[in-house]
DNA sequence: ATGTGC
């Protein structure tokens, strides 16, 4: 799309997709109508999960007649795959022992013939931090009988849940657009798709080397995605650029949407209209910021009971302010959200997991002396 | 969420 779109003058609409029992926090949707009153932005969809975020919000699909880089955000293709992971016995203290290194890049010599976009090898096969894991998960309740064995999952099987983005590569193309245009919008609009879907090929590439690293190490036999859907991307549709930021494809495609490392996730299939900016919620949402979360959970918690949580799985995190940061309590509750979803004939719900070993970043080696 | 600077 050219440049030469007329500019709209009147702010767009914006709709949340959320149940007065769920709160959203008001500035979060304040930061939906500063979206909505960029030039040419035509409707913001708010997710039930939306929550504040760097100058725009997360958990919104956004349409507008230019693309703005920054609301996609840096990790660009960042999404969530689910990998059947087939295992002969599951023991989840043995197997938390032996994931592999996912802060470790691959050895490009491993790589063997893989196409890799951009020709950015640094990062490979690494997870990331922030919200990013890597997590054996068990297939819970079985929530539509027939759509689960389409995709061929019963209760008690075994998934990996694979769920990170495009690493430094996403953050450079964002900043390249940055340090010229700020949070304008793009002034070449296909060179910026061109560099933003190798990032997404980088994604879904990258997960696929975590699954297969993980598999290699617990002996698993891995089978092919019945998911993998990013929710940060922009894509053409109908005729408009439809930026997701923290909102995953909900158009008749299945998408795992994430609780927390201690509590179910849920599969759903997703089948949301425009108005939803053909969307669905990425995961439980934070209900508070890092800051808080970290400062309010060393009063509340223990390392060793965010370590093992309550649901009795195991999170392979060496980075204590990580595990504070991104503990069950300071996100939403997942059941709501999907709640909210099927209450606005967003999604289905197709299985829930349970986790059993998450994997956020590699375990430090104890201490001698036994400190903490 | 990220790489980078303090």
């Amino acid at each position: 799309m050219s440049q030469q779109n007329p500019v709209s003058t009147t702010s767009a609409t914006v709709q949340v997709f959320a149940s007065p029992g769920s709160w959203i926090e008001s500035s979060a949707v304040d930061q939906c109508h500063q979206v909505a009153a960029l030039d040419g932005m035509i409707h913001v969809a708010g997710m039930p999960d939306l929550h504040p975020g760097k100058g725009a919000p997360i958990g919104a699909a956004m349409t507008s007649s230019v693309l703005y880089p920054f609301l996609v955000g840096s990790d660009i293709g960042c999404g969530i795959a689910v990998f059947p992971f087939r295992l002969k016995r599951v023991v989840p203290e043995r197997l938390a022992t032996r994931f592999p290194d996912l802060d470790a890049p691959l050895d490009p010599a491993d790589l063997g013939d893989v196409e890799i976009p951009a020709a950015y090898t640094d990062q490979l096969g690494t997870v990331g931090r922030g919200n990013h894991f890597v997590e054996l998960a068990r297939v819970d309740a079985v929530l539509d009988d027939r759509h689960a064995a389409r995709l061929g999952l019963a209760a008690g099987d075994t998934v990996l849940i694979v769920h990170s983005g495009s690493r430094g590569l996403g953050e450079r193309i964002l900043r390249a657009h940055t340090e010229v245009h700020g949070a304008g919008p793009a002034a070449d609009a296909d060179a910026y798709l061109a560099a933003h879907d190798d990032a997404v090929r980088w994604g879904h590439l990258n997960r696929r080397l975590m699954a297969e690293r993980v598999a290699a190490a617990l002996g698993a036999e891995l089978g092919d995605p019945v998911t993998d859907e990013c929710h940060n991307s922009v894509r053409v549709r109908d005729g408009s650029y439809l930026h997701r930021k923290g909102a995953a494809p909900g158009d008749g495609r299945d998408v795992l949407i994430a609780g927390t490392r201690g509590t179910h996730s849920f599969l759903v299939a997703g089948h949301a209209g425009a108005e939803a900016g053909h969307s669905v919620a990425h995961g439980a949402g934070r209900k508070m910021s890092r800051a808080d979360a970290l400062r309010r959970g060393k009063v509340k918690h223990t390392v060793e009971e965010l370590r093992r949580t309550t649901v009795g799985s195991l999170v392979v995190c060496g980075d204590r302010q990580l595990l504070f940061e991104e503990a069950p309590t300071a996100y939403k509750r997942i059941e709501q959200v999907i709640g909210d979803l099927v209450a606005h004939r967003l999604a289905t719900p197709v299985v829930s997991t349970l986790p059993l070993v998450t994997y956020k970043t590699a375990d430090v080696a104890p201490r001698r002396g036994g400190r903490r």
